[in-house]
DNA sequence: ACTTTTTCTTGACAACTGTCAAGAAGCGGC
DNA sequence: GCCGCTTCTTGACAGTTGTCAAGAAAAAGT
């Protein structure tokens, strides 16, 4: 029915835009409606204007992130031929993201575990998390294909083992930079093919 | 030098074990002194008495828990005999420490995400890190003894993953409840087996 | 018993929070 | 130019927060 988002849904997005930015600066938690409303263009009595609450406008705007960011490894997946180019272009993806995207993805590990406290995060938590299992399972699948192959695990947990092994570098990048980036990639190379038979 | 606990340090462990009990039930950032002090044999204002201020009660509170609890898995480790005995003993503390410490777990992993968003937290949560690292290694690597093959991950990508699974648990069990945790177990005696050659 | 020191409570402080209402500003149609 | 509707700002509200100082209470020392 709605083919071109309204006036008020470009609002929404944009507000959500800018809270993304403080919110993966601050954490859920530290980042104030009106902090938000600081870094964007407009005053700190708007946001009740077009979200009902704060967590409104806190899930509406991490929806509206991993909605775009579950496509991550798509190309990965379509593009590699074989087992090792596949493994190689995962571990690439999943260091690029960590460098670029890293106060998004605190923000995400800082929301998951606040749901655990807040149940009124935890549908939209809940929910997004089986995207990402999905999006971590259609590489593995792929790589088991291209292996010849069948996976040695179901897809919660080879999503949760490699969750485990991206987290863990987004917490010694946080603290440590870019050096233990390389970690994480040989990580992968050799986890990767343990997920197979 | 100190061979007992001065009254000191014992009324810093009395107030660290009542700010556990909030903390794990309400989380880092929503846990208020008052609150703390309120699940306490005293008044708000004898926090600053015993402690610089909230970040050092925090702190001084989950090492105080966590330094029980990395011996967790250490029967599980001198008392198997062989390597399916030792899967089914850790499968079986797993389930059974999301069981029962559940607001431990949570507090703890709301705190290492914090400590990606606040660098007064870094340093201690990566020390504690360090200290359950070396506490799951010492159940794999017992593990590849039993079975007389050498494991095929280092410490860190073995925590890592092993860590993924547990969190991920421990969020299921949050929502779910008891039924999740026959999964785990589940999980767990299929990936053992995959961190050896 | 009196003094000194340690321990704890009370009440206040300034800052900050999410929320909302009143009205200004902008903008369409007429 | 005026009206009505949407959008946005301003300022206030009630509540909460960490912190700290003043002094009460308790304990220890003499």
């Amino acid at each position: 029915m709605v083919l071109v988002p309204t006036k008020s849904d470009r609002r929404r997005e944009e507000l959500a835009e800018s809270a993304l930015t403080t919110l993966g600066a601050m954490g859920y938690a530290r980042a104030s409606l009106r902090e938000i409303a600081g870094n964007s263009p407009f005053s700190h009595g708007v946001v009740h204007y077009y979200f009902q609450d704060k967590t409104e406008l806190v899930i509406y705007s991490v929806r509206h992130y991993k909605r775009r960011c579950v496509t991550r490894y798509d190309a990965v997946v379509s593009d590699s031929t074989s087992p090792e180019e596949l493994v190689e272009a995962f571990a690439a993806k999943l260091a690029q993201t960590i460098r670029e995207e890293a106060p998004m993805h605190r923000l995400w590990y800082d929301l998951r575990t606040q749901s655990m406290f807040e149940p009124a995060l935890r549908d939209a938590i809940t929910e997004i998390d089986g995207t990402l299992e999905a999006m971590i399972w259609r590489v593995v699948d792929r790589y088991a294909t291209l292996a010849g192959r069948p996976p040695s695990v179901g897809a919660p947990a080879a999503y949760g083992m490699l969750d485990g092994l991206f987290q863990q570098a987004l917490l010694a990048y946080t603290a440590g930079g870019e050096p233990v980036l390389d970690g994480l990639a040989t990580q992968v190379r050799v986890v990767l093919p343990l997920l197979v038979r």
